[in-house]
DNA sequence: CAGAATCCTTAACGATACTG
DNA sequence: CAGTATCGTTAAGGATTCTG
């Protein structure tokens, strides 16, 4: 190995082509699919539920990101015949796998949160300089 | 507790209000923070190398990508004033301790792919069905 | 209540050309 | 080589209205 910089080691998780990762990003990296799927790990949540614990989601792409979710066997919808419709969302056990996932990214955001905001803090406060 | 239905339990990261998870998602939701971040964790990289490691990024998101980047602490950027120009990108610290994190995302995106893949079919087969 | 349909605004992204 | 600047396209998301 010659020294000096970089000689492109093995990639970590060969990224080389898309070898699948993209896939889960995408889904992953759209605004509310990792909300959704966090209060569904709370438990079984109506349409409604899932919208006010979501907070800010519209009705709409709440529709969006639960058919994908469950296209992707992330979650079941279970439609129960009442006289008011009434459609129950629950993580299936492929969701419930991500769950650990998911729980590690926000425990890494909270924990680092203030280092990356001083970091910011720090860039703007440079860039704001003229010389 | 009365049965049934759900009681929103715990919120299991408390995201009542947005308190850092959409932080680390919004950098984690674009195209190729993520990508980029895998490459460097494989070791230090100059601008070109990073372009022909991650394969599609464009010259001009891979700038506002890396510059997000650091401005964040994630990584740092060291000019090298040599007559043509170098620079170099490196994960920090904060950077590396994010790696664990995405590793795992992309073991279980490879994991379950057959999975989500046979669902996505299922779906799209029953989607397909007129009656 | 749960949702489909429509319209509209924004910003993410890509391609190209130019610079130190 | 490593950018910056500009432009055009597209897709994501929000607001609103209508329906079973």
């Amino acid at each position: 190995m010659s020294p000096g910089h970089t000689e492109i080691t093995a990639p970590v998780v060969s990224c080389d082509d898309d070898c699948g990762i993209r896939d889960v990003l995408d889904r992953l990296g759209d605004k509310w699919s990792v909300l959704v799927v966090v209060q569904l790990a709370a438990g079984v949540h109506r349409f409604k539920e899932l919208q006010r614990a979501v907070d800010g989601v519209s009705q709409r792409m709440l529709t969006l990101t639960v058919r994908r979710l469950e296209r992707d066997g992330l979650v079941t919808r279970t439609v129960h015949p009442t006289v008011p419709p009434q459609v129950e969302y629950e993580l299936t056990a492929l969701g419930h796998s991500l769950t650990h996932l998911v729980k590690g990214l926000a425990d890494w955001s909270l924990a680092h949160r203030p280092q990356i905001e001083a970091a910011r803090r720090a860039w703007d406060a440079k860039a704001d300089m003229p010389s």
